[in-house]
DNA sequence: TCGGTAAGCTGACGGCATGACAGGACAAGT
DNA sequence: ACTTGTCCTGTCATGCCGTCAGCTTACCGA
């Protein structure tokens, strides 16, 4: 898909080049921790990989053009994410497992790419098709695989058939997200973590089977 | 709270003052719609404003200082939004009316402020406390309800005790605020705002009361 | 070993936004 | 008309943006 790793005036990149250009990129991450998005400029990322605010023309049209990288090569090792719903059951003791170990799976994700993500979801907010569509892959590989087990139960009639599976998938996994991306904030006010996630799940499991879990 | 309205430089502002101070917030509203954060300048407010960018700076430190002020204003309504939960029954078909406002009425205050509201979620999502604190006076005003709401069922043994209501409430209102921003979202993809509302409605009913409604 | 060629990097530059200031325009009271 | 305090803007130094020409470095075939 990707075919070769071009420069913005079209020379294909060697060794060296990509090199520079994932240091960029790895700057650029840091700086997106550390610093407000608006205030992040393409001559402190050089200036940290140790070059030029040309080089970084070189390899990206802007800064916005960059962080599209970031978040794609993080949409990729996103995808696995669909390991946490695929082949598992959600009936019973395992079930609540199962909606336990989602959150976690997903909470841990977030966490470890809040700043990236932060971004993304702005970009996808502001109406960016190019970001949408990278939240899209990294949420939809979840969302389907939910979609999917409530159909099946749907089919066996364990489900109410007037629920929309993909709008409650949908809803369930925008809330995960949003709870992932202000952690923090729920840590400053009173609730703590150790309580936030056995009510995700809770919330998961009502969502998806309609029943309280059997712990 | 407010006192009088001040420029940066210390003198309190005036009738002529406070108009070119609110018209220049207007613009800034207005351009935050339009364009990304990330590329809003001054001079671009100022001239949609029909004024010099030295004037918005006799009013405004920059412009998150200017974000700031709007989020103030919009916090200072959202907090209307507590009427949504405030007073409601969660039990029967009222429990189910009560759960289908407030989605309703959430998503509505959303839509009219998603551009504000984007830009809060970001400062807040960075660790600003500024921002967090705006968004938690927008929040709070349901959580807070929703919370007391559900210690009430909690009480009457209609909820099992084991849950926290603070987290649950938190959970739900994050929800609905991240739904709410992704509206466009779930629009362009395959889900339609008449199966997401019921959806999200349902959630609602099945967190605050661990039952599913009666329609 | 030695060019030749393409990749890789940077200094320098015009352009524009930022943020500060001092001074001019304006409204209101005397 | 004159004074006073509010209000606005022209101007300027500073710093980032984004581009280009040109220099250096690596690779490769003869």
């Amino acid at each position: 898909m990707t075919g070769q790793v071009r420069t913005v005036d079209g020379r294909v990149a060697g060794r060296r080049g990509q090199a520079t250009r994932q240091k960029l990129l790895d700057c650029l991450g840091e700086m997106l921790s550390s610093s407000p998005y608006r205030d992040v400029k393409v001559i402190d990322v050089a200036r940290k990989a140790g070059t030029s605010p040309a080089t970084f023309y070189q390899y990206f049209p802007d800064v916005e053009g960059a962080v599209l990288e970031i978040a794609e090569q993080m949409a990729t090792e996103g995808a696995q994410l669909t390991s946490l719903v695929e082949g598992r059951t959600w009936v019973g003791k395992s079930g609540w497992a199962a909606a336990e170990e989602l959150v976690e799976g997903f909470l841990e994700f977030w966490r470890r790419n809040d700043a990236i993500l932060r971004v993304v979801d702005l970009g996808a907010a502001e109406g960016d098709k190019r970001f949408y569509k990278i939240r899209m892959k990294i949420l939809n590989s979840v969302t389907n695989s939910l979609t999917e087990s409530m159909k099946e139960l749907q089919a066996k009639g364990k489900v109410d058939k007037d629920i929309s599976p993909a709008a409650m998938a949908g809803s369930l996994v925008a809330m995960l997200a949003a709870v992932a991306s202000h952690q923090k904030g729920f840590q400053t006010w009173g609730v703590k973590q150790a309580e936030l996630k056995p009510n995700l799940a809770l919330l998961v499991h009502l969502g998806i089977t309609g029943k309280k879990p059997t712990k």
